[in-house]
DNA sequence: CGGCTTCCTGCATCCAGCTCGCAGGTGCAT
DNA sequence: ATGCACCTGCGAGCTGGATGCAGGAAGCCG
């Protein structure tokens, strides 16, 4: 998969879709692509209801369902993957986005991301002590970002 | 709250839990004595279903909006709180429970507690770095346990 | 002990966010 | 060009709760 520039021309990335969907033994259909599509679209995260929307403005007439099965499709041969950001959402993501986690603020919902590079460590702490190899995207974190602790502290 | 032995007293118990519920400005009634009570007796973890059906073994008539209720109420008050397992389960255990966060296993769903003396480090790093006070007990973390890690290990 | 206010409970209903069964359509290997 | 396996759309169903309402009980005050 070619990501060099960070913004390629749009019908080469379409046949780089086509590409990924067959090269993982799935049919290549106009929903497929437009799924795919609308998740690299969103730049990082994207709820599947938002993604069902977006595929809406290429194909209106695309069910839920097939956009749920899509996704659950895509993440199966490992070209997406999902996080939950929070108690109701379910974001979806490009599947090569690597061992990134997510803290999300409990307060006010901002969402940053975290570089393998400050997981390591600690990554490396679990497995060594339990055995247990951790992937931290699935889960975000919560707490308080920045902002929200000054409030808090000052209203507490 | 005594928890010197393993097992105390159990009308003893009770009457600790009433102080707890009206300490905190709620109303002691059977059924949210017998929640917080379901709850304390599941030994670490329960989910809301398995503690409706715990205080049924005492209360049979109790509505499932009722134990639901009590649990927010519960929490919102900090006697209890929940944390996320999976992509489905939701568990209530009691207090603020620390800062222990959780270790699921993807493939055989076991689960194993890190105390904060692990998380520490990694908690001091997030906030010197984003500012941000992360709380992780609230989500788990997903990975692959010990045994799994090895057996996929052979698989792959 | 008894009244009165306020909070709590049970019931029924509703909701989000998927999930599934089915019948018909479509990609694509040949 | 053909055939079949896979895919889609539709609608119903499901899980895990949330909510509005009317009646009931907790407990403060006397």
């Amino acid at each position: 998969m070619k990501t060099k520039a960070p913004r390629p021309d749009h019908d080469h990335a379409l046949r780089e879709i086509d590409d990924l969907i067959r090269s993982h033994g799935l049919r290549r259909t106009p929903q497929r692509q437009a799924t795919l599509e609308a998740v690299a679209a969103a730049d990082g995260h994207a709820t599947a209801e938002q993604i069902v929307t977006r595929v809406r403005r290429k194909l209106p007439a695309v069910s839920p369902s097939t956009v749920y099965r899509t996704l659950a499709s895509l993440e199966e041969v490992g070209i997406l993957c999902h996080a939950h950001l929070g108690h109701t959402a379910s974001v979806y993501h490009v599947g090569t986005a690597g061992l990134h986690q997510h803290l999300v603020c409990e307060r006010c919902g901002a969402m940053q991301e975290v570089g393998e590079a400050q997981t390591w460590p600690f990554a490396k702490e679990l497995e060594r002590r339990y055995g247990f190899r951790a992937n931290f995207t699935h889960f975000a974190v919560l707490g308080e970002c920045r902002s929200c602790a000054k409030k808090g502290a000052a209203r507490r």
